[in-house]
DNA sequence: CTGAAAGCGCTTACAG
DNA sequence: CTGAAAGCGCTTACAG
């Protein structure tokens, strides 16, 4: 910046004021720009960001972004900061929960973001404490710990299941089984829960062998796991924890010539672009992500705006997207193209029903 | 940090040294680290950067997260990065030309991150000129216009192309269409011109209904553009540019009851994770986009070191991965299991046969 | 081992 | 409209 007023014969604060858009005399003006032209100066963003107190950058944390769920999230978040100005960052933390810790540490700095969104797959207790102390302002996707001084968003998943699994039992299926993500992960721990209260409820067999959990959110993995369950007993409709697992297992299924849905019906998690890409498509149950994303979103402007305000807890409500897995039917039951993106076609991240505020 | 020193009764220098593992008297280090941890103290980065002009962080600019190969780009250059001590940061701008330069423009000043890499959908002379002026290394995945004096790494899609078209050859398919990308992108042209050539070459109708291309890289729009395709003329083997586009067109055919591979043969480009998800599995060109991340961030990694180093364009060569969309079978015909996922499987970005080096 | 001081590259009142 | 100067929060020779 120094080269640039020499340059042009003017002091570094007149640089600064042109480059910024500030008035300054048309002369003038033109003689810096064609000097920081030539020299291609470009600002430097460190010293700037030090000087504003603002990086216009928000910071979004997430454990694995090959989940097409974190995808659609991500969109959600990216419409809305976008919107206001703020260019989005993603940090990809893979599934390490002191990563994840160290990672925040990182972001929560000053200097670096001016707030983060993070949805991790594992919360302890030294995580919220990060994110509690936090300079800049938090917003977490993702159920917390009570007393949790954080804004936060969540979807009721419990509730998710229980609409997958009333699905199934209204189409006559007795013997449904589980197939979990990883139970040392929030979602998975609490997609298990889910299904075992809302089986009970419904009155069908608590059998311990119904239930297989793989060991990762991939398609490999569930493979491994589905085989397990094959081979130990048998069931009618197959609820799986998220939309991958649930394609993993039709494959299997098909494979060993089972048909879907007349011998084994199949629901997913996340309803995610990919329940289009199988055959027959995937019903599933929509946990809103990239509403979640929008509305995370939203609470970080909020509390941006207004360090002051109160904490808020927003919480997301699933639905059931019913396609071909169950009913065999091309035609879904509810609105929409079947073949339609179902991310894109269900979320509008700025309004919506399915929406409840919390406390 | 001015609080932490005198709640500590310290200078600042000291706190800055204790709490960055420079040695000290342990009584003095001590009351450092409780005063710090009391207080919540966390550095400020944009502080630290501006003093130490450095962010270790690299930047990593796609166009569109929601592409299953850019998922794979990004491990390969975060497995690389990470092991170098850098932290990834990922901007996502959408396909907007513009947005994508001035993204650029702000990645690349100082004080952001140490380094960026860039994969643009559009590439055109005002971004050419922007990464060639900054004050960061610059690595561009993509091919690039002639004469631009940046590093670089590409793969020749068009033999990519070839090897697909061959296989279909092989199996006896003449009338051979294309399903292609929107042509005002870079990939979009070049896997076109890719499918003329390869078809003249192996006397292949030239016939201009047998293309068709769509207006987005999405399952949707390859719907339509596949809608075209089909109302129009006939075929038995389809190579769509990449493999959402495939998997769209599988899925109409389903629906209209041609069976895929008797009736079509059909292939995809990017040998992505969404290779497994359909029924039948899909054949398709790898890239090698994990590999071509980690030949991207090692030329970084080059850069940084010796700032002086000679241009440098690596090029990845293309491999056909064998799945039942062309051949019916569950068995593939290269090796490993067919339903692994195949860009883990095929994929060890630190070395392998089929990098290729440039000038 | 520790402190006082300079300086990283910006922005912005404050004068003129 | 423009310049001189202070200061954002760090780190690091330089003394002691």
């Amino acid at each position: 910046m120094a080269d640039v007023a020499r340059e042009a014969g003017v002091s570094v604060a007149s640089v600064s004021r042109v480059l910024n858009g500030h008035p300054a005399r048309p002369g003038t003006a033109d003689r810096i720009r064609k000097a920081a032209a030539e020299l291609g100066y470009l600002p430097d963003l460190a010293a700037r960001s030090l000087k504003m107190r603002r990086t216009e950058q928000v910071s979004l944390v997430v454990d694995d972004l090959g989940n097409p769920a974190y995808i659609d999230m991500m969109r959600g978040v990216e419409r809305v900061l976008r919107d206001a100005g703020y260019r989005l960052q993603i940090s990809a933390i893979g599934s390490d929960a002191d990563l994840g810790t160290s990672t925040a540490l990182h972001t929560v700095s000053r200097g670096y973001a001016d707030g983060l969104i993070i949805c991790p797959l594992r919360i302890n207790a030294e995580l919220v404490q990060v994110l509690e102390a936090s300079p800049i302002p938090v917003v977490v996707i993702g159920t917390l710990p009570r007393g949790a001084r954080l804004d936060n968003v969540t979807v009721d998943s419990s509730s998710g299941v229980r609409l997958a699994l009333e699905h199934l039992h209204g189409l006559g299926r007795r013997r449904v089984a589980f197939l979990g993500g990883p139970v040392d992960t929030n979602p998975g721990t609490r997609r298990l829960a889910g299904f075992r209260t809302a089986a009970r409820a419904l009155g069908l067999p608590g059998d311990p062998e119904l239930e297989s959990v793989t060991d990762a959110w991939t398609y490999e993995a569930a493979l491994t796991a589905f085989d397990r369950l094959l081979g130990r007993t048998d069931f009618d409709a197959l609820l799986a924890a998220n939309d991958v697992l649930a394609i993993a297992a039709m494959h299997t299924l098909h494979r060993r010539g089972r048909r879907v849905p007349q011998d084994v019906a199949v629901v997913g998690v996340d309803d995610s672009e990919v329940t289009a890409f199988s055959t027959p498509t995937l019903t599933s149950v929509a946990l809103g992500a990239q509403r979640r994303g929008a509305m995370a979103a939203r609470l970080l402007l909020r509390r941006l705006a207004d360090p002051e305000a109160p904490l808020r807890r927003l919480r997301e409500v699933p639905r059931l997207q019913v396609r071909e897995s169950t009913t065999g039917s091309a035609e879904p039951v509810g609105a929409g193209h079947p073949t339609a993106q179902p991310s894109t076609a269900a979320a509008d991240p700025h309004a919506g029903p399915a929406e409840q505020e919390h406390r």
